[in-house]
RNA sequence: CGCGGAAUGGAGCAGUUGGUAGCUCGUCGGGCUCAUAACCCGAAGGUCGUAGGUUCAAGUCCUGCUUCCGCAACCA
């Protein structure tokens, strides 16, 4: 009997289009699913869409559709994307298919019926861009910390689920398997910052929109994301629907494959979810590390995204998908640069791998009649060496693979490529080719690269997905009985009077300073030193025009800094008690870096009067000091040229 | 002292139970001409951020410090 494979990425919130980070995940994914397809698992390969939430709500709103069709727009682009990127997906669940629809209210009811969900009052105030819920401590000078856009209070009853009550035994559970959260830094991350720090229960529903899936039993309540979301994983097998075979058969999943920022989700609200249900935990829960833009992250509210869609039109779906996983440490961050994608497409796609192929059949063909190896073949000093090389890394992959050592086992695979080309040149068949008398000879040696190259077309398979069926006729050869992974064990499957046909260069070079000149003009421009979060807000703020009567509304005074401290617990915030005239008025500012206290005593400086106070870090701020800034993250604050009284005014 | 990550030859990075410090690119020199001006060999270049500690042995474990980055309820 065949062994099951179940394999899931997140399913992504589809808002907007989706970037190279997806698509990251999601090859990654593939690469597994396909490699152990090909291993002869039966594999369940899920990906999909997360549909609900007020933020599709509003934005289907402001496009004037209704959610739905604004969903199943971005939907069709996602499916597109996935097809073009070649992602063998087994399931596209979207949680708004009606299997889904009803497995999350059985379970929500289920849950409700035992206790592990009871109803209560949640008190928030939330961020409708970024759907996220701050408390007040969390927000930047009263307005969203991510976005520094306006919050909204929100007050609403809601379920919620008893979290709280499952602490304990996740904690034994993540200590007893140390395979459940990888990499294994991970683990640590969830226990000291989120286990031991203890649990709150979580809620899980929300009456303040609709556009979700309604509390059976209570109208006006929609289930929240956590539930919605993460149960994608169990009802796209069926789970407690009448035809559950599916669910019998690969429940638990193998793993989980989530972004780091997730990973928190999946190892401790899921698997607590599952506990509540008498439900089996997921064998592992992967997170993978992120793309990073020179150091910076890459965000959409940040507008530095990277179109996935673009690359794989311009380079080919193969490129893109061995640069992502063969640059980046699976686990770690990565950089993403137009420059190292041209790099690994150069030299390792081009000049190693497909300068090899080019090579091994060009020889073939003008060596032999009919482009054909004859089968009378001699053997040399360096055949012993390379088959034992193509041994031990095909062994090296297996276990790198199950570990997920994505890019080592690249690695792997190079190693033979690499030695591959190395002896072409030990053996010189160019000059064997001079003497008939060698002809045996030089025909091993051919048979010698066409089997390795043979063996490496099938290791590559589940990272390129295009490229092998290209090696495979040049080499001629077809899908089959030797291209089956076992097939890579056994030195000497392919035959040995294979023919030879010249193709197509199965990666052309890239004139790379043409083609970074070219995407300069069209990809984000990457600034050599990363903006600052705080610059990079302000570079994107717009200055709509206003009238003379909008800028009086402004009252702006001289104040004099009569005493300043830094703020506990804050590295930007300065705490300062500024006179303004008779008054003595209390700022904080985010200036920290770039003033100490003592400095920024006496300075006289232009204030904002006005302003409506707020809490910063627990401290009431009652105005605002006028500061200057530009891109590379300076700052000053601003004041009078000469001598002025405080509480003059400014205008 | 909020939490966590990172610091390794010119650049970018590996180094997953502690055992001679590796890879790719770049540089310099050489070889080869089958091939996509590609390929192969050799060399220079690192006291593995810093100060201590454990050990027969530490990039790898422990402690302090410095610098950079991320996170602080869901952007992969």
């Amino acid at each position: 009997m065949k062994k099951n494979y179940y394999i899931t990425t997140p399913i992504y919130y589809p808002s907007n289009k989706l970037h190279i980070g997806h698509s990251y995940t999601t090859v990654a994914s593939d690469a597994l699913a396909r490699y152990k397809r090909l291993c002869g698992y039966d594999v369940m390969f899920l990906t999909g869409t997360d549909e609900h939430g007020q933020k599709i709500e509003r934005r289907a709103e402001e496009e004037k559709v209704t959610p739905k069709q604004f969903i199943d727009n971005i939907v069709d682009w996602v499916k597109d994307l996935w097809e073009t990127m070649d992602i063998s997906y087994d399931k596209f669940i979207r949680t708004t298919d009606t299997e889904h629809r009803e497995t999350v209210q059985k379970i929500f009811k289920k849950l409700f019926d035992q206790g592990d969900i009871y109803k209560s009052e949640y008190v928030g105030l939330y961020c409708t861009p970024c759907e996220s819920f701050f408390t007040e401590l969390q927000l930047a000078e009263g307005k969203c910390p991510d976005c520094g856009r306006d919050v909204e209070e929100v007050k609403e009853e809601a379920y919620f689920f008893r979290l709280s009550k499952y602490q304990d035994k996740l904690i034994e559970h993540i200590k007893q398997n140390p395979e459940f959260i990888q990499p294994q830094i991970r683990q640590n991350e969830m226990l000291n910052n989120f286990l031991y720090a203890g649990l709150s229960d979580l809620c899980v529903s929300r009456t303040s929109f609709t556009w979700g899936i309604p509390v059976e039993f209570d109208e006006g309540h929609v289930v929240y994301v956590w539930l919605d979301a993460l149960s994608n994983y169990i009802s796209a097998l069926g789970f407690m629907s009448e035809n559950d075979e599916m669910y019998k058969k690969f429940w638990p999943a193998d793993v989980h494959i989530v972004g780091k920022e997730i990973l928190r989700f999946h190892t401790i609200i899921w698997p607590a979810i599952l506990m509540a249900l008498g439900e089996e935990l997921p064998k592992q829960i992967f997170g993978h590390g992120w793309l990073v833009i020179n150091g910076g992250k890459m965000s959409k509210s940040k507008g530095n995204v990277v179109d996935p869609s673009f690359l794989v039109k311009r380079y080919g779906s193969d490129a893109i998908r061995y640069f992502l996983l063969r640059e980046i440490a699976f686990g770690q961050d990565g950089n993403f640069s137009n420059e190292a994608l041209i790099n690994r497409i150069n030299y390792d796609l081009a000049n190693d791998l497909g300068n090899l192929t080019s090579r091994t059949v060009a020889m073939t063909m003008k060596y032999f009649e009919n482009n054909q190896l004859q089968e009378e073949q001699e053997g040399n000093e360096f055949d012993a060496q390379v088959q034992t090389l193509i041994k031990e890394q095909v062994e090296l992959m297996e276990q790198n693979m199950e570990k997920l050592y994505l890019n080592q086992a690249l690695e792997n695979i190079w190693v033979i490529i690499r030695r591959l080309n190395k002896y072409i040149d030990e053996t010189m068949p160019w000059v064997l080719a001079k003497d008939e008398a060698n002809k045996a000879k030089l025909a091993g040696v051919l048979y010698t690269l066409s089997e390795g190259l043979r063996i490496v077309s099938v290791m590559i398979e589940p990272f390129m997905p295009q490229t092998p069926e290209k090696i495979w006729e040049q080499i001629g050869i077809t899908r089959g009985q030797y291209t089956e992974w076992e097939t890579i064990k056994t030195w000497g499957t392919l035959p040995k009077n294979v023919v030879a046909k010249k193709g197509q260069n199965i990666f052309p070079r890239i004139d790379k300073d043409k083609e970074l000149e070219y995407l300069d003009t069209l990809l984000p421009k990457v600034t050599e030193e990363a903006p600052k979060k705080q610059s990079s807000k302000k570079e994107e703020t717009k200055f709509e025009e206003i009238s003379i009567d909008d800028f009086f509304k402004t009252e702006l005074r001289i104040g004099e800094v009569i005493e300043c401290e830094k703020v506990p617990k804050a590295d930007k915030l300065l705490v300062s008690k500024i006179k303004i005239g008779d008054e003595i008025k209390q700022i904080v500012s985010g200036i920290a870096m770039h003033y100490s206290p003592d400095e920024f005593v006496g300075k006289k400086v232009i204030v904002v009067n006005n302003l409506k106070p707020v809490k910063l870090r627990g401290i009431m701020s009652e105005g605002m000091i006028l500061c200057a800034s530009d891109n590379e993250g300076n700052l000053v604050a601003v004041g009078p040229l000469g001598e002025m009284a405080s509480g003059a005014i400014v205008k």
